[in-house]
RNA sequence: GCGGAUGUGGUGGAAUUGGUAGACACGCUAGUCUUAGGAACUAGUGCCGCAAGGCGUGAAGGUUCAAGUCCUUUCAUCCGCACCA
């Protein structure tokens, strides 16, 4: 007899690997009638760095459940794309010449190579890549349809500026006041430059993004974060009049949420930024001081601003407020802890209801009004806590000893009467800051006419094509490189043909993201940016998987979506129906992986190292649920080799001694109820992405067949049928050698396509079950009925169990209980 | 501060959703075997105890025949947002 075969990934996964390809085993028919499955993970940015752990988690968690909709006879679609515009190509070509378009070319090809070693079921044939202008054609597109419809405008907006770069910088990038590349002692403060720039408005869609949100299939902290993002309040617009500094004219609304503490407003307080503060501050006394404050605070970036605990600012001597109820004149403050960008950018003082009021109040001696009867902090905020309802309003004329409930809604009403204020919804959320003056994006499709002004370029004058260029640096004017490429540059305005020039911005890579999930059904075409047919066929995405991007992508995506399902162009208004988001591996100690510490593994390496991808993929699964955060323990690989080792095994001593066939047929029973409970085990758990239990099941089952095997050999006709359920099953988590066992058990097609065990449930049912007694809640006793066994007599088998009889000594039980196939509770 | 989770053996984690806590693995202990492999296989492994038995899901109460699961209080850790009026 030969030796047997051995199980040796690195032989197997490369031959099944071309055999897939040659065969087109994982290549979709858009066209197909049979039912779609969609679903993919977030794409990746290509970068010289490779892939890592992290990546093939990404990747494997879709992977394993695309191929089991693949095997269960879905025409399923596992795309594959590249986030491909992005920083580190365009630093790359800064520093050395090198067009970003090569290294990223290059990037690509090196991470195909290494997602087609993982063993990822995607169609390589309908590969998309944002840099490449066969896709940000359709990204311009995209900005046309917003721009039509008024959903991209431009707006003055200030920007970090280093004034060596002569470039803008991002938040990030600016570090205690300077540039990240120039923090020296000689080098200069960075300063804020306005520059005019492109928006989406997405804030127009806050309200029924947000409302839809609670609906969704996604993780849950996800909605949250997204939720909060949104950052919905509803409160009250309150005007003030001002008084002095020649202001007498002027009046400031005010944003609250608490609009019933406004007797207790003591001074007013302006954002640093608020227009009337540089029109006014300049007639008061103490000018200079307010002047030097601004300029301090609007020099710092938001994040030092956030670092800053002590709250500080300035009074504008001689003006004043006018409070709208009672006609109180109170002092008006500028202070950075008012941020311009939310309500109104002021705000009504209440010292003796809020927090930073108060401490501001205490600093600066300013006077505090309690407005309740209970003297204390009572509420602020959108929502009056339970424990507080009850409070009684005073100090608050023809308001007081009404609850803060109803003063707040009588308090706005009367506002309202008096054309004072009224109810308003404000967001957190601002609108979708989309230029950025870098090469390596998709250019802006307008021309900037001096006649016209921004005029969008014709449809069908796109693409609006990237230039090579020799330098990659800064254009050095605020504009990016590309108003160095005057060839490309200088046009003709389309509407009035005068000269005119390009928009130099190009888009936030965020935008080629928002709607890649339409290009990858039709990821070929090359007259519209997705055929609406397809669109009807597949939209939306089954199932998303990612690690990142709670907030942005996944609301960019929403929005674009939206945007698109209005226009008709996509049949539903949210783009993934079920968004999982999966939890980080962790480097060994339990810290994470990171690029500074160096401890990141390449899953080449794991893979190289003899236990070959299904292994790595078979652990990645197993270490934890896809959910929960687990570090990367190398000493757990083997166990996962190991598994997948005893298939290899079985199925190998299987095809042994398949011709001596024997009639002792004394477990087959027990080999059935085995196997279809782990199918329907595994399939269920796969569709829930609760895969650690799956393969634990699969374990159970191959441990009962080894078990089995032990006592009668493989003498059965059941054999056949628990292998091939088993190498089916498994197929998913390890998909090479599952095809290599398929074909050793006599077929010549693949696994992956179409073949899924079939689940019989006479099979699950036994002819006994085992039944747990307990006496007083603690178990004392084990009986074995039959399943079809009827309660009392259960209850008296129970009964005469010498252990509880011991337990009960002598009485008689109060009660006995019989739960269902599970156990007898016995009260004594 | 606000919001959201999560606490189970030496370790990663299971638990039919109120029904025999610790599945499946890692690790450890003992053994078998030899085609010495990154072996494989068998048995054991929550804690205390020689045992009978008792204890046990962060802690403390409660509901229930029965609680990891539900309720109340509390502690710890992690994550998100964060001067958002």
């Amino acid at each position: 007899m030969l030796p047997m075969k051995r199980y040796s990934p690195k032989d197997i996964e490369p031959k099944w690997q071309a055999y897939w390809d040659e065969n087109g085993t994982y290549v979709a028919d858009l066209d197909s009638e049979k039912e779609k499955y969609y679903g993919f993970a977030m794409f990746n940015y290509p970068s010289g760095a490779g892939i890592h752990l992290g990546h093939a988690k990404n990747f494997t968690i879709p992977d394993i459940l695309m191929r089991l909709k693949r095997q269960q006879g879905y025409e399923s679609y596992s795309p594959v794309g590249f986030d491909s515009f992005g920083l580190p190509a365009e630093n790359y070509a800064i520093k050395t010449g090198q067009s970003p378009r090569v290294t990223t070319d290059e990037a690509i090809e090196s991470y195909r190579n290494q997602y087609r070693q993982m063993g990822w079921s995607m169609d390589w044939t309908k590969v998309i890549d944002s840099s490449k202008v066969d896709y940000y054609k359709w990204t311009q597109w995209c900005f046309l349809q917003l721009h039509e419809e008024g959903l991209a405008y431009q707006k003055e907006s200030l920007q970090w500026w280093c004034e060596i770069d002569k470039s803008v910088l991002s938040d990030e990038q600016v570090i205690a006041g300077k540039c990240w590349r120039h923090d020296g002692a000689d080098d200069p403060l960075v300063t804020k430059k306005s520059l005019r720039q492109w928006f989406f408005k997405i804030t127009d869609y806050a309200d029924e993004i947000l409302e839809a949100t609670d609906d969704l299939n996604w993780t849950p902290w996800v909605k949250i974060a997204q939720k909060n993002w949104i950052g919905r309040s509803e409160g009250t617009v309150a005007t003030f009049q001002l008084e002095g500094l020649g202001a007498d004219t002027e009046h400031v609304d005010v944003f609250t949420t608490a609009i019933e503490t406004i007797f207790g407003v003591t001074f007013m307080v302006l954002a640093p930024e608020h227009p009337l503060v540089a029109t006014y501050a300049q007639h008061a006394d103490n000018a200079q001081d307010v002047d030097e404050y601004v300029l301090h605070a609007m020099r710092k970036s938001d994040i030092d601003r956030e670092k800053e605990k002590v709250k500080t600012g300035v009074p504008v001597e001689g003006l004043f407020a006018i409070n709208p109820v009672n006609g109180e004149k109170v002092p008006v403050w500028v202070a950075d802890y008012v941020l311009m960008g939310y309500g109104s950018g002021a705000i009504m003082a209440v010292p003796g209801q809020d927090e930073r009021d108060y401490e501001f109040a205490q600093k600066y001696d300013l006077p505090i009004i309690y407005t309740t009867t209970k003297n204390e902090f009572v509420s602020y905020g959108p929502e009056i806590k339970p424990d507080r309802a009850k409070f009684t309003m005073a100090n608050s004329g023809e308001f007081d000893g009404q609850n803060l409930e109803e003063a707040r809604q009588n308090i706005t009403k009367w506002l309202e009467d008096a054309g004072k204020g009224e109810a308003k919804t404000t967001y957190k959320m601002r609108d979708w800051l989309i230029s950025r003056q870098r090469y390596w994006g998709a250019p802006i499709p307008i021309i900037n006419c001096a006649d016209c002004g921004a005029v969008p370029v014709p449809e069908d004058q796109l693409p609006v094509q990237l230039p090579e260029l020799d330098d990659y640096h800064p254009s050095g004017d605020g504009r990016s490189p590309l108003a160095k490429a005057k060839d490309w540059l200088h046009v003709e305005c389309p509407r009035c043909g005068k000269p005119a020039e390009r928009e130099t911005d190009t888009m936030d890579g965020y935008v080629c993201s928002s709607w890649y999930q339409m290009r990858y059904l039709s990821p070929h075409d090359d007259t519209q940016a997705w055929d609406p047919k397809r669109a009807e066929e597949w939209m939306p995405v089954k199932f998303y998987n990612g690690g990142d991007h709670a907030t942005a992508h996944l609301l960019y995506a929403r929005f674009f979506t939206r945007f698109f399902h209005k226009k008709g162009l996509v049949p539903t208004p949210e783009p993934f129906e079920h968004m999982y988001f999966h939890a980080k591996i962790l480097a060994e100690d339990g810290t994470f992986f990171s690029k500074s510490k160096g401890n990141g593994i390449d899953p080449l390496e794991v893979i190289n190292s003899g236990y070959g991808a299904d292994a790595l993929r078979t652990y990645l699964s197993f270490i934890a649920p896809p959910d929960v955060e687990s570090p990367w323990n190398s000493d757990g690989l083997p166990s996962s080799y190991r598994f997948l080792n005893r298939i290899w095994t079985l199925v190998q001593e299987f095809m042994e001694v398949e011709s001596q066939t024997s009639s002792v047929e004394s477990h087959d029973k027990e080999l059935l109820q085995a196997t279809h409970k782990t199918i329907q085990k595994v399939t269920s758990d796969i569709e829930a992405i609760k895969y650690n239990t799956a393969i634990s099941a699969m374990m159970e089952c191959v441990n009962v067949l080894y078990k089995i095997k032990d006592e009668d050999g493989y003498q059965s006709s059941a054999w056949q049928f628990a292998l091939e359920s088993i190498v089916q099953l498994v197929a998913p988590f390890a998909p090479h050698v599952a095809e290599e066992l398929w074909h050793d058990l006599g077929h010549d097609d693949s696994v992956h396509v179409g073949h899924w065990p079939e689940l019989d449930e006479s099979h699950l049912i036994s002819d006994t079950m085992t039944l747990a007694v307990q006496v007083n809640g603690k178990v004392r006793a084990e009986i074995e009925v039959a399943a079809d066994a009827d309660e009392e007599a259960i209850k008296s088998e129970a009964l005469a169990q010498e252990n509880v009889h011991a337990h009960l000594s002598g009485k008689q039980p109060k009660k006995v209980i019989y739960v269902k196939n599970r156990l007898v509770s016995i009260v004594a």
